[in-house]
DNA sequence: GTCTATAGCTTGATAGAC
DNA sequence: GTCTATCAAGCTATAGAC
């Protein structure tokens, strides 16, 4: 029988890519897997991106860094309370994780990584991450030394709550991290 | 032409395995780079862990468990001052992870986690090492709840830092991170 | 206890119809 | 732009010689 074409969006083609990548790092995510959660067939993915595996893993990266940027980056940049600011932020992350249940994307592609474009993407999307942090701690008052390491042990204690949770299934430890980042990032709550 | 019989110890064996489970993953550990990894033939590796690669990655797990609790975890069980019993585990951790510059085995092993044997392994040997860092936490005289809060604080931190410099190539703030745990485990340095 | 050789399956990727 | 069908290579695992 012959199956009915299937012609999805953007956003849920991503949706599904992104879902497989996040949760079997970039060794597990077979193309079986890909085509099973995009409801597309394989010749499909590859007229999509002709690069094969490998440009799929990068444009999800870019993919998942646009959103980031928009839903949970953005707030920190607008005018008001720095506290405030970090607040709303750590909201969304809470939320784009799922309170923790789900993986850093950026964590499990970064596995292996023997491949160099990856591992590129990776970096870079981390980096922006990093400024967008050490720049509202600077807006709170710290100077540029004091707020890199003040956003460095955001990034830190994000991932590692992340990977407790992913190993251990503590859901609570990940919870605590987001509602203390606004005296961590500023100095106050 | 036939190659010389590879005798080698349970030691050399494991080293191997390990680098490989830890530097790929559990899916990325191909048979194919266990074998170059331990200089053993894949029928060799059949004989010695009849379960085939699931049954490497426990008894790989179980080794490293094994190393981790004689040579981390056994210094903050001796008698004498918390804080510097703190202090000799950070050093040991430090060269551990060679700086930061190695994967945690249990991060690595947890990603795409669909194999649940593996997963109960992770788990039960992140208990272990929580619960060693509580204790000694508890004995710098913090009451239980609070040392807890503590434990997962570090081993937070521990796993953030290796995540940070896998993906960002961040040496630092792993030595930093190690430099601080006799503070925030014990409240002194 | 290690090896060579091979089985059977899954992988990433491509050709060509519609 | 999606599909079916197929490929060569790599995968996990096993059989059997020494």
């Amino acid at each position: 029988m012959m199956m009915a074409h299937a012609k999805i969006s953007d956003e849920e083609l991503f949706d599904g890519l992104i879902t497989v990548f996040r949760t079997f790092g970039y060794e597990g995510a077979t193309m079986s897997k890909l085509v099973e959660a995009t409801g597309l067939e394989r010749a499909s993915l590859y007229h999509r991106f002709p690069g094969g595996k490998t440009e799929m893993a990068c444009a999800v990266l870019e993919c998942v860094g646009e959103r980031f940027a928009e839903n949970i980056l953005a707030p920190l940049a607008k005018p008001g309370d720095p506290a405030k600011r970090v607040a709303k932020m750590a909201k969304r992350t809470k939320e784009f994780y799922v309170g923790g249940r789900l993986s850093c994307l950026l964590d499990t592609m970064s596995v292996g990584g023997d491949k160099e474009q990856i591992q590129e993407c990776v970096s870079r999307m981390f980096k922006a991450w990093f400024d967008a942090l050490q720049k509202v701690s600077m807006d709170a008052g710290f100077k540029a030394q004091e707020a890199k390491q003040r956003a460095e042990d955001a990034l830190i204690q994000i991932q590692g709550a992340l990977v407790m949770n992913r190993a251990m299934n503590l859901t609570r430890p990940f919870g605590r991290i987001m509602d203390d980042l606004p005296q961590l990032l500023t100095g106050k709550d």
